[in-house]
DNA sequence: CACCAGGCAAGTA
DNA sequence: TACTTGCATGGT
């Protein structure tokens, strides 16, 4: 079987096994584009404090952000660690917004997907995971997320080698399937949903819904 | 105690 | 270019 029709069938064995994962977990679109920042190498409940130490504080806005200090700002994400650099990443942000679209966000997120992505990718503290959860999840567009689950799993059921690159990934992805952002949403949150259980640094293959089998490769 | 979590950037040679 | 290191809290 192609490597591309195997990754359309892993899409339906997963939806199978787990259903509708129903991400974003985020109300705004802003709050889904910190969450994304703060999420960096972290586990969403770590993450997930830190969002709502700021909503507690009425500072999921643009002004509230803007004005806040940066040590303050650090204080309350602290939950998410790394937090003088992510206090960083979110000013930097911010202050992108505020800079290119004038604060507007509706303005930003209809920017052309392209342009979007390698402005995103200028600032400081956003990498193409995080620019592409927000063009995915605050966005809406036809984009793939790669995360370190993705690559985990692709590897060990030998769709990629190890110097396999993040676009080369999102590129097998965005080939195989149709461009559909709720596609890309649910099987992206998929692979997180199978790789917390199962395909961790520490292989726990057996009984993986893939059914990948090591013996038999 | 060790190890991991929905990364990214900067430093070194 | 190709490695390595720093960042940091909270859960298992």
């Amino acid at each position: 079987m192609s490597t591309h029709q195997r990754i359309r069938e892993f899409y339906s064995v997963l939806y199978e096994a787990y259903g509708s994962q129903g991400w974003w977990p985020g109300e705004d679109t802003l709050e889904i584009i910190l969450g994304a920042i703060l999420t960096q190498n972290t586990s969403w409940k770590n993450a997930k404090k830190a969002i709502d130490n700021l909503k507690r504080e009425g500072l999921i806005s643009v002004e509230g952000l803007r004005l806040i200090s940066l040590d303050e700002l650090a204080q309350l994400i602290r939950p998410s660690g790394y937090y003088n650099q992510k206090a960083v990443k979110v000013k930097n942000f911010i202050g992108f917004l505020v800079e290119e679209y004038g604060g507007d966000l509706g303005k930003m997120l209809s920017e052309d997907t392209k342009r979007f992505r390698s402005k995103l990718l200028r600032i400081r503290g956003i990498g193409p995971e995080t620019a592409d959860s927000i063009l995915l999840y605050a966005a809406k567009r036809p984009v793939f997320v790669v995360d370190t689950y993705t690559y985990r799993i692709l590897l060990r059921h030998n769709l990629i080698g190890e110097e396999t690159t993040y676009e080369e990934i999102q590129n097998l992805f965005m080939d195989s399937l149709p461009q559909d952002t709720g596609l890309f949403n649910e099987y992206h949150a998929l692979l997180v949903k199978l790789g917390k259980e199962r395909c961790r640094k520490k292989p726990i293959c057996k009984g993986c819904p893939l059914e990948y089998d090591p013996h038999n490769v």
